[in-house]
DNA sequence: CTGTTAGCGCCTTCAA
DNA sequence: TTGAAGGCGCTAACAG
């Protein structure tokens, strides 16, 4: 039945060859003639032999595939991530390992032992993870790059400047006349949800306008209708809300009209990430290019599998304001 | 620098035993007295040595990865099965390796052929791919399952009950008392989209009800506003809708308001796939529990790993139907 | 241009 | 209970 499959001997043996020729052939080389080369890819093709992978690491230390960490995964913005990587590793010829991480940093330093010598390259997302803890994990010997993390001092990092990303939803709330801001942000200890309220923050204060309301959610649904259920009760009044994420203004959209009030007249709603939901909902929002940030991880973590670390580098894809109904028309 | 990473042969000597005891430390032998074996743990972690996973594959024949091999995905879909397949894996200790195979037999054969090697078990999704193609690019020595694909005969297969889930639609519509149905099928050439299409029609005919309306779609948005467009520009009539999958439905639910029916009342939908999306816009459709195929075509494929082949199996996930808004309330 | 051969790092008989 | 040694399949010197 399940024989054991051709390995490079039986190919050299038949085709009359040396095991060199055939791995020769197999890998391009330019020393060999053109009839030998023929004679092993019959070979190759009558034995349906296929090069054991593994062997060939070994042998040359390397992997041809590319470790992926990501935290839990869940939604669009994982399957874009993956999707832009997986696009940018099939064209250099890498695969992808993929491995979820998560929030004990224990479990999230087997998580990328366990890549040790599966992979040429590690792409890491963390941002639920300390920079130290995060330092201290990754692996000395290997490439690697960072995703969506606080800036690196010894890696190439690819993002969002969410600091950017917060200002232009601040701006764009104070340039159609809102005067009353309020800020849903994420966990306190994440660290995107940080940048965001600060870029708020600041744009909010350098505009002159009243200190804007702040509350902390989870970047769930839940979490932003709570947040405007509270502010509501305790009488703050505000006509200009930016959440930190699509999915928690959305949440608080709900609660807004639950509560009679009309959006945007009464108050105008962005959120953050541009997920489908945002346009069908007609969410404005700061529009991410996930794909694009996984395959520009991807590219950069080649680029430095074949030419050497080149140190700490810090790019972030550009954001786009993305303006919808929810923030359409004039001030209250 | 960089040193070079700590072999099996560094452990020994410095725990002062040979490579075989280190080996026999390392995966929980019995036979080996608990001193050694602390001595080895400890020169382990003195050295920070971490086994190289080629080398282990390449002597004991097992890579502790699985391969998957997916098409092109878009959207939730695609991140709950990678979540459901991951977390299943990281359970038994497995790693995912990751491909896309694209519609073209030739290039889905090398991605099923990259995977030769560097995987135990493969886990494949080819709606698009027939029945024989998938039989001749799956590798004969390497255990493999399916998923979402017409069930083999060779292998296990998870998938969903599509006939039920499109009989489980019509019914409902029928049930609300709608008479005139339609449907919007995916690819002709889709296996989902021809199931579903078989199960809804026969549902309707077994009723009694007249024969339905179809279109094809291409399973995006656009086409589901486009098949609504196409009926009333012809003057086709009918109060009840199912496309096959929720973003068709929402482009047609669309299309519908835009010819000023309404929903339910003109016109009831349901859409396949309970999308975050159906929610929202109070879409009723079939759910599919995405993570559970994911988990489950991984749990399978590891027993077959462990246990042998076991032929082919099929099962499919339950299906749930979720009555929304779009089909609540009775007849026009 | 081609063949021989020594590793790559680990596991596993086989002896001791 | 331990150590020595062969072999997994492949690549890359090194000779011819």
């Amino acid at each position: 039945m399940k024989q054991r499959p051709a390995t490079i001997r039986d190919v050299a043996r038949r085709a009359g060859v040396s095991v060199a020729s055939v791995s020769r052939a197999l890998n391009g080389h330019e020393n060999i003639r053109e009839e030998t080369r023929g004679r092993v890819m019959r070979a190759i093709a009558d034995l349906q032999y296929v090069p054991n992978a593994a062997a060939r690491s070994l042998s040359n230390a390397k992997t041809g595939t590319l470790g992926v960490v990501l935290p839990d995964l869940y939604g669009e913005f994982f399957s874009e991530l993956i999707r832009g990587m997986d696009k940018a590793a099939s064209d250099h010829g890498y695969l992808l390992l993929l491995s979820t991480m998560h929030a004990d940093p224990a479990l999230a330093g087997q998580a990328l032992a366990v890549m040790r010598g599966r992979v040429d390259g590690v792409i890491v997302m963390a941002p639920q993870l300390s920079r130290e803890t995060i330092d201290a994990l990754m692996p000395a010997e290997l490439p690697g790059v960072e995703v969506i993390s606080e800036a690196s001092a010894d890696r190439p990092s690819i993002g969002i400047d969410n600091r950017a990303g917060g200002a232009m939803g601040a701006r764009h709330l104070l340039n159609i006349g809102r005067r009353r801001l309020a800020h849903i942000m994420g966990h306190e200890n994440n660290f995107d949800a940080r940048q965001r309220r600060d870029g708020f923050v600041e744009a909010v204060t350098k505009a002159g306008a009243a200190e804007p309301l702040i509350a902390i959610g989870d970047f769930r649904e839940d979490s932003g209708a709570r947040a405007v259920e509270n502010w509501l009760k305790r009488g703050d009044s505000f006509d200009g809300l930016m959440a930190a994420n699509d999915m928690m203004a959305i949440g608080a959209m709900e609660a807004l009209r639950a509560h009679g009030l009309r959006i945007p007249e009464d108050v105008a709603v962005i959120g953050f990430d541009d997920i489908p939901l945002a346009r069908h909902l007609g969410l404005s929002t700061i529009r991410v290019h996930v794909a694009e940030i996984g395959s520009d991880a991807v590219n950069r973590l080649v680029a430095m599998i074949k030419n050497g670390q080149i140190g700490p580098t810090a790019h972030n894809q550009p954001l786009e304001l993305v303006a919808r109904a929810s923030t359409l028309g004039g001030p209250a």
